[in-house]
DNA sequence: GCTAGTATTTTGCGTGCGCAACTAACGTAG
DNA sequence: CTACGTTAGTTGCGCACGCAAAATACTAGC
């Protein structure tokens, strides 16, 4: 019964192991990567550019947690990391003393910049010479319909809070 | 200059952002699933259905350690479990005594065909209720070529060995 | 046979992160 | 203003896994 039905699924199965190889693999390269050249990890990094496109260059934690799809306990350990790296400052939040703000510090900006340079440029080499515009184009769409995905780079749509 | 490649190399960024954050969701969700529903990683999982499509239901460890994307070290932890668990037996090699093969045992077989019901449900059913027919198998295939999606349904390509 | 070089696997150590439980602070109801 | 539920964040614990170094076994050259 439903041979289509098993067909679709064994699509959906092979894209899901597939992302999963692919992304265990470019993880591991470009945290290697990352550490060696920088001293930091793919998240310490996202955290960084995170925070670099946000409004005042600060975010909650709870926000953060959303955006770079980490648990809360996650955030904390990350933040740790970068607060002592000095490249994070701790905010807090006059109306609500339970918030507490991560904040992009002079040296943050510095060292994500410093970063950046290799770091974007091993991705969008590692991407462009296995894709065209089109298929680069497409993949982003697709990918982005994936969960966790869309609030990868809601970083325009948030109003608000800090009342 | 070249404000093109720049833009592509945004595109790129963004996909790579977009696969990292899907995947932590993803993963996040699935392996907890696994976990509470049959006392599983994904990891486990994947190498119990690795070896279920290997030829004589058996791998190498090194085989294994690529088709996985893990290293060497992580597939002895992954197999320690797998051993314990008794769903995988280690199997030596008459020619090589280095080399040691994961087999899967009849109750790793068995475990696998019944975690699949589940879990492989659950997987088709997040893609395909975002992703049409046409749109699932444009994802598989780009996701097949980023680096370590290739490897992972090589299943029939290798011979000889065993020797 | 003995030594050098390479391949397979394991182990010590460290790290990143999830879960569950906890604390602290806010909001609402009485 | 006390009580209860909710939200933000932290902490103890455990696990998965990478790296580097080791042990073992194969291979080649002498």
């Amino acid at each position: 019964m439903s041979q289509v039905l098993t067909d679709q699924g064994t699509v959906a199965l092979t894209a899901w192991v597939r992302l999963l190889r692919a992304h265990a693999a470019m993880a591991r390269t470009f945290n290697a990567q990352l550490q060696a050249e920088h001293g930091m990890t793919i998240n310490d990094f996202e955290a960084l550019l995170l925070l670099s496109r946000a409004p005042d260059q600060q975010l909650k934690r709870v926000e953060l947690s959303e955006r770079i799809q980490l648990t809360p306990s996650g955030v904390t350990r990350l933040l740790d990391g970068l607060l002592e790296a000095g490249w994070v400052a701790k905010g807090e939040c006059a109306s609500d003393a339970r918030v507490s703000y991560a904040v992009l510090t002079d040296a943050g900006r510095d060292k994500l910049a410093q970063a950046s340079r290799t770091h974007t440029a091993a991705v969008a080499q590692l991407f462009t010479e296995r894709f065209d515009d089109t298929e680069l184009e497409a993949l982003a769409l697709l990918l982005g319909r994936l969960p966790g995905a869309a609030e990868a780079d809601a970083g325009n749509c948030e109003v608000g809070a800090a009342d």
